[in-house]
DNA sequence: CCGTGCCGTAATCAGGCTGTAACAGTGATA
DNA sequence: TATCACTGTTACAGCCTGATTACGGCACGG
C-alpha cells in the first residue's frame, strides 16, 4: 500500500483530502502545521508528499527543500498545493522539486488522479522472489528451498526479502540497517554479520549454493548467478 | 537532447511553444494536424509528447491511446494542452494515461517546467563505467574485461572507479589519497603507486591495452583513447 | 511465574588486505 | 655519459575485516 504525507493547515481540506485518497486505498499520515513536517517526511518515507505552501508557521518550500536535501527521501514525488496562482510562484515551486503544482480551488477527483499518475507504470512487484531453487513469498512470509520449508524470524525474513528484491547488487552494513531495521536504529552494524551468519545456516545447510556473497569492504549481495534462468543444460 | 513531439494545430500557439522548448535546448519536431501525429511519434521515438486535445481533423484522446497502446513508445510521458477545463474532462485526460494536463491559456513558462519535470531526476551517471573493453559496474561492485571478471580488492575498486570516473584527467597521488583513502588518511604517496601497480597486473595481463597511465611528476590518468568509441576504420 | 525463542552485543580467530621500506629501473637534464 | 629525481617492483609485518561463538536481555505465551 502505498503511504502519503500530507501537509495542509486548513482542517476542513485536510479532512477532504484525506478522505478520498483513503478511499483509493491510500495510507494517509499527515500534520496541519509545517513544524515537524519535515521529520515526519523523514521518519514515514513516504511514497508521495502532498504539501501546501502556505502554511501559518512554516513554507511549504523550505520543507520542499528539505526533502530534496534529504537522501533518504528526496525522490519522493512532491505534489504542491496552493492558492498562489502567479505564473512566479509557479515556475517557483516546480523549479525547486515540486512534481506537480495544484492552484487552489482544484477539484478532489483530479488531485487524486494526479496522485495517481505517480504510481502508474511501476511494475507490479512480484509477491514471490526466486532465485535458483530459494522462493520467498511475500505474501505469506514463507521461505522454501526446493520442497522444503525453512523457517525464518521477521528480522531475517526481512534481510533475505530485501537481499532477494535486488539480486547482485551490493549493499553496505549501513544500508542494510537503514532497510531492514528502521532509520531509528540504534544498532551495531556488527549485527548485520550475525543474520547473515544466521540466514546462511537456514538456507545454506552443506553443500547449499552461496546465496549470500561477502563483498569485504563493502558489504554483502545476493547472488546473482542464481537469480538467472538455468543456464545451458549439457 | 531531448527529443519532444508537438501535436498542436493553432500555428502561434505551436511556434511559440516550439521556441520556447528550443531556447530551453530540447529537439522540436510535430505536426499542426492530428492526422500522422501517431505514425510520427512511432517514427521519432520522442522522449515526451505534448499533445493539443481538440484538433480539427483528429482527437488528442485517441492518439494518446495509440500511443500506449504502441510497446515502443508506450512509457513516453505526454503533457495535454487543452481549453477543456472541465472537471470530467481533466480526469479523462488524466486517466488515459496523460502525465500532465494543461488548460489554456497557460504560461509558457510553466509548461517548460513542466516539460523539464520529466527529465528531472534521471540518473545523472550511469551506474556502469565503460572503457574499451573494461567494464566496471558501481552497484555490482565487479570489474569485468571482455567476458571474464577481475577480483578487485575494495581499495583497487575505489581507486579505478576513481581513475575511470573522468577519463584522461591528469590526478595527483595527493587527490588519489583524498579521494580514495579518504581526507583523514594518514598514509604515504608511494602507496599509490604500489596499488596502481597491483591494479595494472590484475587489469593489464601481457599484452593488455595500457589502461592507467603515468604522467611523470604529476600523477596518473585512465587512458582516455579507450573510453572513446573505436574511432574510424581504416 | 516460568520457559522459550528472538534479538543485539561482545569476544575471539583466521585470513588476506594494506601500507611501508628498500631496491631496481627509467627518463630527464646538464 | 653521469647524475638525479621519479617511478616500478618486491617482500613483509601488522592489522583490519568478516566468520563464528557465546551470552544476557527482552517479549511473549502458557
Amino acid at each position: 500500500m502505498k503511504k502519503i504525507v500530507l501537509i495542509e493547515d486548513d482542517a476542513d481540506l485536510y479532512s477532504l483530502v484525506q478522505y478520498n485518497l483513503e478511499k483509493e486505498g491510500f495510507q494517509v499520515v499527515g500534520l496541519q502545521t509545517g513544524k515537524g513536517a519535515l521529520d515526519m517526511c523523514r521518519r514515514e518515507r513516504p511514497d508521495l508528499v502532498i504539501l501546501d505552501v502556505m502554511l501559518p508557521d512554516s513554507d511549504g518550500l523550505e520543507i520542499c527543500k528539505g526533502i530534496r536535501a534529504s537522501p533518504d527521501i528526496a525522490t519522493s514525488p512532491i505534489i504542491f498545493l496552493t492558492a498562489r496562482a502567479s505564473e512566479t510562484d509557479r515556475i517557483v515551486g516546480l523549479e525547486l522539486g515540486a512534481n506537480d503544482y495544484i492552484v487552489k480551488p482544484f477539484f478532489v477527483r483530479e488531485l487524486i488522479a494526479r496522485v495517481k499518475i505517480h504510481f502508474r507504470g511501476e511494475k507490479p512487484v512480484s509477491k514471490v522472489l526466486r532465485s535458483g531453487d530459494l522462493e520467498l513469498d511475500r505474501a505469506h512470509c514463507t521461505v522454501k528451498r526446493g520442497t522444503g520449508e525453512i523457517t525464518l524470524t521477521a528480522t531475517e525474513f526481512r534481510l533475505l526479502e530485501y537481499l532477494m528484491s535486488r539480486p547482485g547488487v551490493v549493499f553496505s552494513r549501513e544500508q542494510l540497517l537503514d532497510a531492514v531495521w528502521g532509520h531509528d536504529r540504534a544498532v551495531t552494524d556488527r549485527t548485520v554479520d550475525v543474520y547473515v551468519l544466521r540466514l546462511r545456516q537456514k538456507i545454506e545447510p552443506e553443500g547449499a549454493p552461496a546465496y549470500i556473497r561477502s563483498v569485504r569492504g563493502f558489504g554483502y549481495s545476493f547472488n546473482q548467478e542464481l537469480s538467472r534462468e538455468p543456464a545451458e543444460v549439457k
